[in-house]
DNA sequence: AACAAATATAGACAGCGTCAATATTTTCGT
DNA sequence: ACGAAAATATTGACGCTGTCTATATTTGTT
């Protein structure tokens, strides 16, 4: 086959690899992760039930995959929130703290299974690259907004810490719609404003 | 059957439905979530696979029954640790907190197990009273360390929400090993004392 | 053109959730 | 106390799953 145009088509399928985590990703949004198979990847790209294991050797090793492509997504996403939003570093921390919840928020089966994987991060090793551009813009934004204390290493992992922490936690609980269900007899669910900039992160250095 | 002693064999086995519980929270913790199945549970206790049919009628029934008792061994977690702990405010928060991230650190599986399935909580009713009894807890700390604005009940909710959001951000993060791989390079693994007081709670009033 | 590597297919097997049919035990009304 | 009814446990079956093996097809290289 001499593939003119586009540079991905291989042959029977043309990269099978990067359909399949799509197919992944697609099925973890509208079915969930009690769907998320091989199988089930297989036939909806619409190749035979064996076919992934050239690909991946096993169904944890595609959920890394997939997982992988999820981090990427995710450093997008608050990427994409931060430049849509005021250049300043109190609004840009907002903004990237939007985004995580956001994306949390419209994949809560990718999130979970994204944090529950990460514990295995060294058996799979395509997954630290990825991690870690997600974890960067966490560092880029805490920078910022307390750079003075950057030059003390110990400071400045303990407002990444506090940051990531708060973010995180919120982001989880979102997801998870359990305010919704905690304080379901007040009706509150909480927004990331009223809660999140009441933190004092400038009184970090004392 | 006369059964003059104990108060709960009933007949062929005397009570599965807890026994299932507990063999599950065993393999949870044994051979994590991955290997907990029905049929698992049913083999441990020594009953044939379609024993538990009659107490649980699904796997995602059975879960939840597990999660509920997770979530009263949970609260039991911290309060034990508040007991073990000074009366002061301060002190008692933080215990509940060691708590909360003791218990994740403890119980990763079921952790995430509990806060995933927590979704459903109107699908299972059981989960419900269980979810209640550790959010007391919570609810408990926070109205003894910002006793003056308990009478407005928005602050009251935002205080819960704030120190929840973080306590569960942070043993999250630390029950899928997240801080370690994230910070491998300066190989700090943050504890709750590093990061945890620099909240200033007292400040929320404003 | 031919050979080797990569990739896809097909079949098999055990384990799983779930359902239906059956057997056993307990409970309860009389 | 006894038989009926309910609760509980067993067994077998079905389709789905991951994974392995053997086989076929396509691709790339020489």
């Amino acid at each position: 086959m001499e593939d003119p145009g586009l540079n991905e088509t291989k042959y029977h399928h043309g990269n099978l690899k990067q359909a399949l985590v799509e197919a992944g990703l697609d099925i973890l949004r509208e079915d969930g992760l009690a769907a998320l198979s091989l199988r089930a990847c297989a036939a909806r790209v619409g190749v035979s039930h064996g076919a992934p294991k050239n690909h991946f050797a096993t169904l944890a090793v595609l959920q890394a995959a997939i997982v992988a492509e999820g981090f990427r997504q995710f450093a997008a996403t608050m990427r994409r929130h931060m430049n849509a939003a005021a250049k300043d570093s109190k609004t840009q921390v907002m903004a990237s703290a939007r985004g995580y919840v956001a994306f949390a928020e419209a994949n809560p089966d990718l999130f979970r299974l994204m944090f529950s994987m990460e514990r295995q991060l060294d058996v799979y090793p395509d997954l630290m690259p990825a991690s870690r551009e997600a974890y960067a813009v966490l560092r880029e934004v805490t920078q910022r907004i307390a750079p003075d204390s950057c030059e003390n290493p110990v400071h400045q992992t303990t407002n990444e810490t506090m940051l990531w922490t708060f973010i995180h936690g919120f982001a989880n609980l979102k997801a998870n719609r359990q305010f919704y269900t905690s304080n379901a007899e007040t009706g509150k669910d909480p927004e990331l404003e009223d809660v999140f900039p009441k933190l004092s992160y400038v009184e970090l250095e004392d």
